[in-house]
RNA sequence: GUGGGCGUAGCUCAGUCGGUAGAGCUCAGGAUUGUGAUUCCUGCGGUCGAGGGUUCGAUCCCCUUCGCCCACCCCA
């Protein structure tokens, strides 16, 4: 029987990976609350429409990208590509944008069939934030500062850098549109296949190619900078003004202007050297006219998302995770000998309930010498011994696995006492 | 969707100019009758990705197929 393996490009998180994973998604929901962000979950599933009108009909994510099917009533489904439309959807069903701001976060998979590749894949993860009700540039700079927050205290800060732009209006931006379209025109036999393609689909995507003549023809193209109105421009001059004040390096990309058609004025993104092809670890921008366009009242809205599997990687590669943060187990009970695994059930009992410790409790039996691999392998930091001897005089031998250090013979009460110090001090 | 690379033990890989395979790690046990992470010994473990072709004989050569990885496209 041919054995039934996982969708490519979905993958299973095992429990070596774990750990990591839970020690960033703590990080990021920590450093959320402390910005008064509150979660928020969403379903994975939405109506097809709700993507269509928000993301965009024509890019790719939604052309050739989503995981869509009719469901036994007829309706036509998707996985979800990615968090902000539904986020709006749900935050505007329940009368959470109704005369007040609004913060929330959220966190889980997403789904896009493209070709997976490093840092890539058909099921993904991402944390992101939504801030409705607030239109001035001090939120886009506070969401911005928070992220820089978070790279800092990942200890990644010096791995990332910020590109930043301002994309304008709508009404602006079809303006240049249709200015650079007229002249890329002019000059399609000197662009590159794919954005001779994009001309027709997603012109503004062509400033972003890594062709070179085709860059070289962008060089005359007209500037977007030049259709913005005097408030979008003060708008993102005071983001940036916020964002030095604040210590945060970034760097204005002109050519900056992200896949999805919901934006507008500042947009933003956060890449990486170390990762490969795909560097972009956290983005997001500012989208007024999402919700309005999605059947609710007008309300200004901006975000980000970040793709967990790329920042969990990253963390990884630049090996920057705490040891503690990885660290599953305190304690292993080693207990040998006539009558001593009795004694252990009760001693790991005492030492979870009274010193909230994680005790993994020997089974199976074994040797002294085996079940102290086993008490090594399991990376826990102490071994309790629980021999005859130590049975027989109400007595157990602690031991620090993690160094060199020696081991003491201690009564059992008073074993407990000195593990709950010893982890309430550097746990 | 397009290109390139790779599929041999649970993992990382070597190998056979065509004669059905080996190492390290892991795991189990022992040297050390009660002490791990260092050392030494022993053992467990493979339809050599799958199907077909050539051949006396294919893990190796040819064809097909599936899977994984990286890149393009696109994006977190």
């Amino acid at each position: 029987m041919a054995k039934i393996q996982a969708i490519r490009g979905m993958n299973d998180l095992l429990p070596t990976e774990s750990p990591v994973w839970q020690y960033f998604e703590r990080t990021v929901s920590d450093l959320l609350k402390a910005y008064g962000y509150r979660e928020i979950r969403m379903p994975i599933v939405e109506q097809t429409e709700l993507f269509c009108r928000s993301i965009g009909e024509v890019t790719d994510i939604v052309e050739k990208e989503m995981y869509t099917f009719t469901d036994r009533n007829g309706d036509s489904l998707s996985l979800r590509p990615e968090g902000t439309a539904s986020c709006v959807r749900a935050a505007d069903q329940h009368g959470l944008l109704f005369n007040q701001t609004q913060r929330l976060w959220y966190a889980g998979p997403m789904f896009r069939h493209e070709r997976p590749q490093k840092g890539r894949y058909r099921q993904f993860h991402q944390i992101g934030a939504e801030c409705f009700g607030l239109a001035g540039p001090d939120i886009d700079a506070e969401l911005i500062i928070l992220t820089a927050g978070l790279w800092k205290k990942l200890g990644i800060q010096s791995d990332v850098t910020l590109q930043i732009n301002t994309l304008g209006l709508p009404e602006e931006r079809a303006a240049f549109k249709a200015d650079l379209v007229a002249y890329l025109s002019k000059h399609v036999d000197q662009l590159d296949e794919d954005s001779q393609r994009r001309l027709e689909s997603n012109p503004l995507r062509i400033l972003d190619s890594k062709n070179e003549t085709t860059q070289q023809v962008l060089n005359d193209a007209p500037l977007l900078e030049d259709y913005l109105s005097e408030e979008t421009r003060s708008h993102f001059s005071s983001v940036l003004d916020y964002l030095k004040q604040a210590g945060v390096a970034y760097s204005v990309n002109p050519r900056l202007v992200r896949g999805l058609d919901y934006y507008s004025k500042t947009v933003f993104e956060w890449v990486t050297e170390s990762l490969g092809a795909q560097g972009t670890v956290c983005a997001g921008g500012r989208y007024d006219g999402l919700v309005e366009q999605l059947g609710g009242k007008a309300t200004p809205g901006i975000g980000f998302a970040m793709g967990v599997e790329r920042l969990v990687l990253m963390l990884k590669e630049l090996d920057v995770v705490p040891a503690e943060a990885i660290r599953t187990v305190d304690v292993f009970i080693v207990a040998a000998g006539e009558g001593t695994q009795q004694k252990a059930f009760e001693l790991a009992s005492t030492l979870r309930e009274e010193g909230g410790l994680r005790v993994l409790q020997n089974m199976g039996g074994g040797s002294f010498k085996s079940q102290m691999k086993k008490a090594d392998k399991s990376g826990a930091r102490v071994a309790l011994i629980l021999g005859e001897q130590e049975l027989e005089n109400g007595e157990v031998v602690i031991k620090d696995l993690t160094a060199e250090a020696g081991q003491r013979t201690l009564g059992q009460e008073d074993a407990v006492i000195h593990l709950k110090k010893l982890f309430d001090n550097q746990g």
